[in-house]
Formats: structure tokens, C-alpha cells, sequence
DNA sequence: CACGGCTGCCAC
DNA sequence: AAACGTGGCAGCCGTG
């Protein structure tokens, strides 16, 4: 049963029941505060399937009932499945695809809720409406040759918006973080919390070091213009301020230089003023943003989610009697590759531990540096270095494989659309890119023009060709925190999330589950036998010439204690 | 002074 | 090993 969720007067809310023929077979209407109340008994009725609760947006319904301790089994994210379905190949003929923008179209912001009736003109977004359109367009998605595609679709529609349940209990339930911890952490390395618009002791000293190392003394290191200009000064052969540059120069300013460079970003980007802007009550709060990337990955909205630094995940630490479980979903796009293309002898590798040494094994190339430079510069299009020497031997070993990614990538320098496995399609090059390959085209054009539009040719073929990889990757993801999600809810009674072992943590390949110790062990049972499963739920029983999706788990107090 | 582009570095 | 995919974010710096 759907049960669509329909905003309607400031503070009040209908509530449809909606059958599968899309009839609303039960209809009632209350305030908004008494929704949690109506959730919570629909969820525990037992004379009753869970209901699928279909409404505009997780990111602002579901905060709110999560506050109540209130959590949903099932939803239907209108504006992100939207999103889907007005993009992909899939349903590119269907009128949904073809009608002009609406306001399902706009991004959501985070003052939607507040504004959704204030706006003016007002939008009034009819979700039972939008509910029949995707429905339809889901049954009418079909692949090229006319087959009917609804299934994978609506299994990428059904994961998308699990990945949204997941982002809101997430960030309800938050990162367990010792602050304390972390400022042992900023202390050891970077000294005491100096006041205000003071650097830290150790960070002055080493600036202090880095001066007198270069004999220069009045620049700002944090002016990437004064600090090249002071090192050209003290005679050194720099062209820029990159560390992987600096590297390269042989003087004794340089290795001040990089320690420097390294705490400053320590302090600057996950400093004391990061722990009091994002940790409260011992959590990490992240807003995670499922969909946020166009190939399906999520992104985040402050807090810096996807790139917490390796130097402070130390501070990443159970509650008391807890413990985290991480796991690591090994090798996953070069497993995803093999997969999708149904490559046997790639899928061979894939069934090892470690698929690099599996390619090893099978003799493709000599060590696992080479396998993973060749699949890092296959699925990225890398040419030089290691990855462009490895490529032929990736071809030979590989055939269909490699056919796969290159063909997404002739197709994207063709400006055409790729799609993921689940049928995630690419957006189209913009104006811009349109315009440089016909004007490359014309007959008065130049050799630069040519270059550039072919250059811009290129750059967007790299970008489809990782796009079906890296996009198929995310949806696995998503199909293996939707199972895990359901699994740990059965070891938790009641609808607080916190209250048994939960989702703490989302990293693209990567999850961290906070749980009770004594349920440690089957947790990371069953965050294996989900991975195995959202191997077969994308590819099907024999999983994609028999791919295994191998994770590594780990049972730790902190995060650094992992991998 | 707000804003956006740029640089550089963090994550996968 | 090299500068090849996706992002977020802090700080600098020029512009209006």
C-alpha cells in the first residue's frame, strides 16, 4: 500500500491511502503535529503490510517524525525519483520526459519547509498527482530495442529513496565523536588552542623554522601569490605552490614548508572552530545530500562528510558498551566493471579477496600496483604514466571490459548520454561544449579552435566513461545500505533508530554501523551477507559472471583503528 | 563589504 | 605513478 503524504493548509496534512491502480481508497486530514502519532501506528500494525509513505521530499518530512522516535520501513522520495526519471534513457519517449520544468524540478533548498506555502506565487506541489505521472513513466521505461525496462528502474527508484531514509536517520543519529579526543589530537600536533587570531604554538615555530630556512622573512605562508613570490626570492625553481610540485625541489625550506602546509590544513580545515560549528552532545551532524552528485553518489552540505581527514578519525569514537563496526567494500568499481559488462574473465578476478591479486593470478599483469594503475586508468581514461602503459595489457586481458568503458566514452565525446546499469543517465554537455564543437566544425576554423573543442571532446568523455562505472558503483551502494538498513531495524524494537545498533556513517564504498558490543559480530555477519545481496539484486543470481562483492569488516572502538 | 573565481588539499 | 573521474571547503583576491 502507498500511502501519500499531502501537504495541505500551513499546519495541516492528508493523509491517501492509494491503491495500486492509483485509486485513493482511504483519506483522512490532520494537523501536521499528529502525523508522527498516524505514522507510528500504520508502521506497528501487524494486520497490515508496511506501508510505502509517499510524500515531496524525505529531507523535509522525516527529521520530524525522527525527532518523535518515529522511523518508516519504506518511502517514495518524489523529487528525487523525479530527478531520475526526467533524466534517463529509460524513459526519455514517455511524456514524462518531454513536458516543460515544474516545481518538481527545483532543487530543494533547506528553508523548503518553511517556504513551500509562502512563496510567491505559492507552489502547490500535488503529490498524489506526481505520484500517477511516475508511476506511469515507470511502467512505460523501456531500453533501446523496446524492452520493457521497469525493473531495474524501479529498483534504482526503490534504492534512491531508502538512501534518503538512510541520510535522515543518519544525521539524526549522527558520528559518535569524543571531542575531548580530538583535541588531544590538535594539541599533540599543532599545540595548545591559542586564542583568537593567534596560530597555534607548533604551527608558529615551524613557520618561524620555514622563514629562517628560506632567509625571507615578511610574507603571509597562506597567500599562495606572497609564498611563491618568497620562494623565488630565496632562489628556489618553484612555478607554483602545489605540494606535489614542492616535492620535486631539493632545499632545506621545503620539508618545513610542507609541515606546514599539512597543520595549517589540519587547523584551518578541521580545527577547533570545525569541533564547535559541527559536534554537539558527543555527535558528528553531517547533511549528507542522497543524489547530490550527477552520477548517483551522494554529496553533503557542510561539516565536510566526504572528506574527513585520516588525522582525525581518532576521534570517531564508540559510546560506552557500543562499538563501530566498518566495513570497506574492496576493490568495488573494478568489481562493478566486471559486473555490468559481463566480462568472465574480469568476473574471475573478481571472485578473489582482493581482485587486483586475482589479476595477478590469472597472469594479466605481474603485480598488483600494475592491476591497479591499469583499472584506476581504465575507468578514469588516464594515458600516461603507469595506467596508459598498462592499458594494452587491459585490453588484451580484458577485452569486453575495457569495449564497455570506451564505448561510454566515444558516446560522451559524441555529446550523447550514458547510463548507469540501474539507468541513472548522464546530463547533456552544456551550451558551452555545443557551441565549441560547432564552431570546430565550420569551415573558417582554426587549429585552436580545433584543439580546444577536441580537447573539451575528450574531457567529456572521460567523464561518461567514469560516469556508467562510478554511477552503477553508487548504486550498489545504495541497494546495500537499503538491505543492511532493514536488517538492523529487525534488531532494534521500537522506532528509535539509536536505540539498537544503527547506520552511524556513509563514505561511497564505505559504511560504519554503531552498535551494542554484544551485537557486534552478527552485525558484521549480516553487513556481509547484505553486500553478497545487493550483488544480486543489481545483476541477478549468478551475479554478474559470478562477481563477489567482498567486504572487509572491522570491529573497533575508533574509527583510525580501521583498515 | 558581499560575492564569485581561483588555488590547493582533503575524501572516495 | 602522475596530474586521469566525482565532490566539499577554507582562504585569498579581484570585482562591483
Amino acid at each position: 500500500m502507498h500511502v501519500v503524504v499531502v501537504p495541505a493548509a500551513p499546519d495541516r496534512v492528508q493523509v491517501l491511502d492509494v491503491d495500486d491502480d492509483d485509486a485513493v481508497v482511504a483519506k483522512v486530514e490532520l494537523d501536521t503535529a499528529d502525523l508522527p502519532g498516524l505514522v507510528n501506528a500504520r508502521e506497528a500494525a501487524v494486520d497490515a503490510p508496511a506501508p510505502r509513505w509517499v510524500w515531496p521530499d524525505t529531507a523535509t518530512w522525516y527529521p520530524a517524525l525522527l525527532a518523535a522516535q518515529v522511523a518508516v520501513a519504506r518511502c517514495w522520495d518524489l523529487r528525487l525519483c523525479h530527478a531520475i526519471l526526467r533524466a534517463s534513457a529509460l524513459t526519455a519517449r514517455t511524456t514524462f520526459a518531454s513536458v516543460p520544468p515544474s516545481a518538481w524540478d527545483q532543487p530543494r533548498t533547506q528553508t523548503d519547509s518553511d517556504r513551500l506555502f509562502d512563496l510567491d506565487p505559492p507552489v502547490r506541489l500535488d503529490p498524489l498527482e506526481e505520484l500517477r505521472r511516475q508511476r506511469r513513466a515507470l511502467a512505460a521505461a523501456a531500453g533501446p530495442g523496446g524492452e520493457s525496462e521497469s525493473g531495474r528502474l524501479g529498483l534504482l527508484l526503490a534504492a534512491e529513496s531508502a538512501g534518503a531514509l538512510v541520510a535522515a536517520e543518519m544525521t539524526h543519529s549522527g558520528v559518535p565523536w569524543d571531542a575531548a579526543e580530538h583535541d588531544r589530537i590538535l594539541a599533540a600536533v599543532l599545540g595548545k588552542r591559542p586564542v583568537p587570531g593567534y596560530r597555534p604554538a607548533l604551527l608558529e615555530a615551524k613557520l618561524t623554522q620555514l622563514r629562517a630556512a628560506l632567509g625571507v622573512g615578511d610574507f603571509n605562508p597562506d597567500s599562495p601569490g606572497e609564498l611563491l613570490k618568497a620562494l623565488r626570492l630565496a632562489g628556489l625553481p618553484a612555478t607554483s605552490t602545489r605540494s606535489w610540485e614542492l616535492r620535486e625541489i631539493d632545499h632545506p625550506a621545503i620539508a618545513p614548508l610542507l609541515e606546514y602546509k599539512k597543520l595549517s590544513r589540519l587547523l584551518t580545515a578541521n580545527g577547533w572552530h570545525w569541533l564547535d560549528t559541527w559536534v554537539a552532545g558527543g555527535r558528528f551532524r553531517p547533511v549528507y545530500v542522497p543524489g547530490g552528485v550527477v552520477t548517483g553518489r551522494w554529496a553533503s552540505d557542510g561539516g565536510g562528510a566526504l572528506q574527513l581527514p585520516h588525522q582525525v578519525r581518532g576521534a570517531v569514537r564508540a559510546d560506552p558498551g557500543w562499538t563501530l563496526v566498518v566495513a570497506d567494500a574492496a576493490q568495488l568499481e573494478p568489481r562493478i566493471l566486471a559486473a555490468m559488462s559481463g566480462d568472465l574473465a574480469m568476473a574471475r578476478a573478481g571472485q578473489a579477496t582482493d581482485m587486483y591479486e586475482g589479476m595477478v593470478a590469472a597472469g594479466a599483469v605481474e603485480t598488483r600496483e600494475q592491476a591497479k594503475y591499469g583499472m584506476l586508468g581504465a575507468m578514469y581514461g588516464g594515458t600516461q604514466g603507469e595506467s596508459g602503459r598498462m592499458l594494452p595489457r587491459m585490453i588484451k586481458a580484458y577485452p569486453q571490459a575495457l569495449a564497455l568503458v570506451e564505448h561510454a566514452a566515444r558516446a560522451g565525446e559524441r555529446g550523447e548520454v550514458v547510463s548507469t546499469w540501474l539507468g541513472r543517465s548522464s546530463p547533456r554537455p552544456g551550451d558551452d561544449w555545443r557551441l565549441a564543437q560547432s564552431e570546430a566544425s565550420d569551415e573558417g576554423a582554426t587549429g585552436v579552435e580545433q584543439e580546444r573543442a577536441r580537447s573539451l571532446a575528450r574531457g567529456w568523455g572521460r567523464f561518461t566513461r567514469n560516469f556508467i562505472v562510478q554511477g552503477t558503483a553508487a548504486e550498489w551502494a545504495l541497494c546495500w545500505m537499503a538491505l543492511l538498513r532493514l536488517r538492523l531495524r529487525d534488531l532494534t524494537p521500537g522506532g528509535d533508530v539509536t536505540a539498537g545498533p544503527h547506520l552511524a556513517f556513509f563514505l561511497h564504498d564505505e559504511v560504519m554501523v554503531h552498535t551494542p558490543v554484544h551485537l557486534a559480530e552478527q552485525v558484521a555477519e549480516i553487513v556481509r551477507e547484505c553486500a553478497t545481496e545487493a550483488g544480486r539484486l543489481l545483476f541477478g543470481p549468478a551475479g554478474g559472471g559470478g562477481v563477489e562483492f567482498q567486504v572487509s569488516v572491522a570491529v573497533v572502538d575508533s574509527y583510525a583503528e580501521a583498515k
